[in-house]
DNA sequence: ATTAAATGCTACCTAAAGGTATCATATATG
DNA sequence: CATATATGATACCTTTAGGTAGCATTTAAT
């Protein structure tokens, strides 16, 4: 019941993103400010680049910033970027083939419970995060 | 989102036993019957018996039985053999420590889920999967 | 121009989950 | 007793997620 170490890294860096839009954020700055792993993280931001989440500059001065609204960005999409949705669409009890004829005690729990999970990671954005702040 | 494979592969093998009490399951036939890696299952199947979920006798004719009932073994226990569960009891955005002052949008919703889940879990339990068949 | 500081790329390393192989031991049956 | 069929234990292999290293390229400051 937990996402990737990878998404939670994304999630991580982009919402400390969105906290300071000011700051042109380098890998290198992100690193000291999250503790996340150097190499790893400039991976990761590599690849939400070409995700299209952030846009990058080289060169001196260069680093990351938003390459759309804030707003548009929901945590769903990041999800998806990072490990995929798809486990949040089987089975709760991690049966590929259900061994009951109809349902099990479970069914209607978790497809209800899972909708609201989904709806929730669709609709909340990265300005959705803060605005509570 | 998920549970391990492993996890899964234990609810699997301790559902078809609840379902199928009059036969003693030997490794070699939930093998055959669940498509569970036969020495892997093995290994498990020793595990569930160490944490008091089966019984198991040896030699010919040997294999596995619950060795308390049904009706007490709970979802949550199988997790917690398994895999703990402690996954549960984080942050859903999966930061260590939270970035927010007070909440993020996410917290209440988080925190009231997961009680829900964490509860179903804890109180259906291997017989109450089958009931409803 | 040179240098410092940034990303792009890519090959490699490590740790943990998942899976295999095998020997020792137990037991029912012929 | 001999054999077939079980589990117990344990060492090892494989795959994948996570992490490191280093060279090439870009750009700003001096
Ligand atoms: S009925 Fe139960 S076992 Fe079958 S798919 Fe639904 S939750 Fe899974
Ligand atoms: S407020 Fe948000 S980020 Fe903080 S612990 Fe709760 S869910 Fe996680």
């Amino acid at each position: 019941m937990n996402l990737t170490k990878t998404t939670s890294y994304s999630l991580n860096v982009l919402n400390y993103m969105a906290q300071n839009r000011e700051v042109i954020c380098s890998a290198n700055y992100l690193h000291e400010k999250l503790k996340i792993p150097h190499q790893y993280l400039r991976q990761l931001l590599t690849k939400l680049s070409k995700d299209g989440f952030i846009h990058s500059t080289r060169g001196r001065n260069g680093g990351f910033v938003f390459s759309k609204k804030i707003s548009e960005i929901f945590l769903a999409d990041i999800i998806e970027s990072t490990e995929g949705l798809d486990s949040f669409n089987k089975c709760m009890l991690g049966f590929s083939d259900c061994p009951f004829d109809s349902k099990c005690a479970m069914h209607d729990f978790w497809v209800d419970t899972r909708e609201r999970i989904i709806n929730e990671l669709k609709t909340k954005s990265l300005e959705d995060l803060i605005l509570k702040k």
